[in-house]
DNA sequence: TGGATTTGTCACCGATCGGTGATATTTTTC
DNA sequence: GAAAAATATCACCGATCGGTGACAAATCCA
């Protein structure tokens, strides 16, 4: 009668609810690189955090809600990583897109949580991918206003276009590069094989942005 | 007693195993383009084919074995496409691969399916996607034998390396445009967005394969 | 005609999913 | 101390998933 309930508390810790948020978060995160957005639900955040998956509806009050948390973290993340890369003294316009579009390869290549959603993005349009897209464009643009040293590109180039083809071109070959290795022909997995499309995106750059005819 | 079941069979077409085939394949394929690749299964196809999902494990093998089927019809699509698609006369290599760009923009463009397998690629292997992956592997290198006009790229470039980065630049626009309808800024919807991205190519290729010094 | 084969349908299984109400346990508040 | 609030867990729901065995019906073949 007296029975008290052998419910084993042996790992009953405390009760924090700033430490469950940082555990969902972390496991939000954990599980996106490791399943893809696929995988990503309620039920395999909470069991890799560790917790109840009630929580996450408590305490974030759903997906969305986590998603737009996680966003947040990665607009952060793209502003630390990015502000983080070195932009060398630069004495024109093409060298300034070069380091960009560097720091951005670079960005992307040591984040996986960023290439995993931006796959999301390319497969479905939904209110999370929404929410992530919008903190992602945030993100660039307030890191863009803040780098801009005073150069003008050359007359004659649309330099923005330019600048996209790029940047497409970096993320595509990341992308790529996470899930196959290579593209079209091009191993994507040892260091010079990096350093072959850095070149290569070096050389682009000069060609487009290089004044094309110094005597006119 | 002698009920004779009322079986309604209003609807009892014939039986034709390859009408049947036909109709799964053409169901697979509106699937993918509608749902995306997370909702690809045995019991979607087999409704909107308007059959047992069963036919697809008794004629197919399952899931695979399609994904196989739809694989060799996707290859040849390709062939298809950018065979039709008019290679101007060139001078030189530059306008070839300015044009070989452009037959892929366009293939890729007018290719929902396609668009749906290559952002399956980006987001996980299996042996669906790498089912998927050899068919359009295959198909491109057999296109690419077929074309080269012996024409050789100038020195000093490495050809393959800035025509996997043009390629990847197309390919992750084309995915862009199909999701969020533009990329970095740059708006990927009306006919005249898309002339702005050819004519971008256009220079990035004549500006980086242009002979560096005629005098030279 | 009648049996064998092919073609198609149905019912069911276990697993997993997102989501919710009820309840237990800890911490705070008075 | 006891009441109140916050934190965490559990049990359960309906729906959907991939997959399979049993069965109905049409077709083929002798």
């Amino acid at each position: 009668m007296s029975t008290p309930k052998p419910t084993l508390d042996l790992d009953d810790r405390s009760r924090d609810r700033s430490r469950t948020e940082l555990s969902i978060i972390a496991a939000a995160r954990a599980v996106l690189v490791e399943k893809g957005f696929g995988g990503w639900g309620v039920n395999a955040i909470a069991r890799a955090a560790g917790c109840d998956k009630q929580l996450i509806y408590r305490y974030y009050g759903g997906l969305d809600g986590l998603a737009e948390a996680l966003g947040a973290e990665l607009a952060h993340d793209i502003e630390h990583a990015l502000s983080a890369a070195p932009i060398p003294q630069v004495t024109h316009y093409g060298e300034l897109v070069a380091a960009l579009i560097d720091a951005q390869l670079e960005m992307l290549r040591n984040h996986p949580v960023m290439q995993r959603i931006i796959a999301w993005e390319l497969s479905e349009a939904n209110a999370l991918t929404r929410a992530f897209a919008e903190a992602r464009s945030q993100a660039l643009i307030g890191w863009l206003a803040r780098i801009k040293g005073g150069f003008t590109p050359p007359p004659g180039v649309d330099a923005p276009a330019v600048n996209a083809v790029l940047i497409a071109a970096v993320q595509q070959m990341v992308l790529s590069a996470a899930s196959i290795g290579a593209f079209a022909g091009m191993p994507l997995a040892s260091p010079a094989d990096w350093d072959r499309l850095r070149a290569t995106i070096q050389s682009l750059v000069s060609a487009i942005y290089a004044a094309p005819d110094p005597a006119e």
